[in-house]
DNA sequence: TCTGTAGTTAAACAACTATTGAACTAAAGG
DNA sequence: CCTTTAGTTCAATAGTTGTTTAACTACAGA
């Protein structure tokens, strides 16, 4: 009941085919992935995919390690956990 | 893997808080409700409501029953149980 | 048939979203 | 120091979304 605005935030970020697939690639490989190869997973530029990062980041879906000039994307399971339970699994 | 246009479509309805809270109470209150009590959930208009309705319906999240003039909604389960098993105990 | 009730639809509008390209920051390596 | 690599930010633009008001359909009951 508590907190609607990120559960509005979390759906936002998800109702994009773009973010649903860097989430799903996250997910299914289960490893660290860099913008670069974020970028990769759909043809599109530099700054599109910083933009959808943004967007996952700030509904705390994902988590960004840096390391030095890069930046490594992971899921941020608890956030699943709490709002999306058995979300993951029917990706 | 297969359909993310649904997927979208239900992640876009999920992603305001009119419509969750639709959601939510034709969820707690395990009851149809009318078009008139919807509407009573948020201080809003009729054309408002009926434009919200749509976008839960047309995202396969609510079913409508006809009955004379009016109209009765409710939970549409299995699209959430194959969507996002888990989601409404959350809420 | 007239009136009230229940809900839909259309037009107008402001606010927000996704995409693009160019300019930018910052660190690594030669 | 210069260049490459990695990523962010900004401005412009097209398209989408939510809200409002008003007009509409359709049925029920007096």
């Amino acid at each position: 009941m508590a907190n609607d605005e990120l559960r509005v935030k979390i759906f936002k970020a998800l109702s994009d085919e773009t973010r649903l697939d860097i989430i799903r690639t996250l997910y299914v490989n289960k490893k660290e992935m860099n913008c670069g190869e974020v970028m990769g997973i759909r043809d599109t530029s530099k700054s599109n995919t910083s933009y959808h990062l943004r967007a996952l980041k700030e509904a705390k879906l994902i988590k960004v390690r840096k390391e030095a000039q890069a930046k490594y994307m992971s899921i941020e399971i608890d956030t699943f956990q709490t709002y999306l339970p058995g979300f993951l699994d029917t990706l």
